[in-house]
DNA sequence: AGTCGATCCAACCAAGCAGTTGGCTAGAGG
DNA sequence: CCTCTAGCCAACTGCTTGGTTGGATCGACT
């Protein structure tokens, strides 16, 4: 295979991932990607076939990256969480890909919906691993509840701007936030760990 | 003036309320929003300029329903977000308009932003009455977390059906999450009503 | 009935868009 | 050195789209 094939389909992908991010599915330009990218656009076609299958192909290598990065290493959830903020803090653009797609899809199963459960449902195994209980019904309410949470500030940068004050972006602020996060995570979790306690 | 002007518009305001809620500002014809609305293209620039203006018409008269829908009559604040998570289950297309716009937009202020902050003021005014103590930086910080619990679920519709099941959408499966939620918010209060308690 | 002003709309326009094509280039195999 | 293949790209295509326009329609007032 001639040298540069993969790194053209590397630079396309990143490329794609900045364009998709800003502007989502619909308004994502194939011009400009390639402007981006440096590379002829017909390339895309040859690569992926058409826009939204480049979508596809940069949220599923955005996932990867997220399921990589985010993980269960320490054994206390409030930490996980705050590793979630964290994490939608720093790379913003990974969430607003879900977010597109979400929009973009609304209720209709989404491409690959198979893989993404299975993925969730080893985070879920872990969670519950990690509080000692079972990974009923509830813990996974719990769950999803706390990675609402963790994305909310990412998802309503404008929202967050007003209530939390004008600059959440500060490290200071993020800081304090991320503080917030782990003493609500704590507090939420005892009605699950004590039932009825 | 003649009879239809008035009509004409809030038939317009309604379907580009569709039309945008489904497919977001640049997804949105402007074509179909006139078709849906059985009038003619040339009337949305006639009233409104054009199709950004009109989103912004749509999202203020949207949000004008929302705050009034949604109010602190209980003074339970877990009832309160219970009520923000039962708006947004029945009008989703709401919770959709403010997604557009804040991806839209993104960090940048947004129209209207002076508005919004007031309105987000009186709210969290209220809900600090509510806990019996003062609005501050750390109620803000509880206030919005709570908010970003309740519209998690219609925010990532995709995520929600794979974490917490495929029927997230029928009356029993609302009401066990409108449990748990008001359950999760009550936990979460306590910390702020007796701090260092 | 006749004039006037505003409302409405079919047809139009130019720009922007996703997707295609046909030919050029360079490296591998002979 | 020649050929063949796969990567590459400038230029093109045809459709869609946001936005416009010129004239038809209609009610109000005289």
């Amino acid at each position: 295979m001639p040298p540069d094939t993969a790194r053209t389909r590397a630079k396309l992908l990143d490329a794609a991932r900045a364009e998709f991010a800003e502007h989502g599915i619909a308004g994502a330009r194939v011009d400009r990607i390639a402007l981006r990218a440096g590379v002829n656009k017909e390339r895309i076609y040859a690569y992926f076939g058409n826009k939204e299958q480049l979508f596809q192909h940069v949220l599923s290598e955005s996932l990867q990256e997220l399921t990589a990065v985010v993980t269960m290493s320490s054994d206390d959830p409030a930490e996980y969480v705050a590793q979630i903020y964290d994490f939608y803090c720093a790379r913003p653009e990974l969430l607003r890909l879900l977010l597109w797609e979400a929009l973009y899809y609304g209720h209709e199963p989404i491409p690959d919906e198979d893989r993404r459960a299975t993925s969730y449902a080893v985070k879920l195994q872990e969670f519950a691993e990690q509080l000692g209980v079972q990974p009923t019904p509830d813990v996974a309410q719990l769950l999803f509840s706390l990675i609402g949470v963790a994305a909310w500030q990412s998802t309503m940068p404008q929202m967050a701007r007003i209530i939390l004050g004008t600059e959440t972006e500060s490290e200071q602020a993020q800081a304090r936030r991320r503080e917030h996060l782990v003493e609500f995570t704590r507090q939420s979790i005892a009605a699950v760990k004590q039932p009825q306690g």
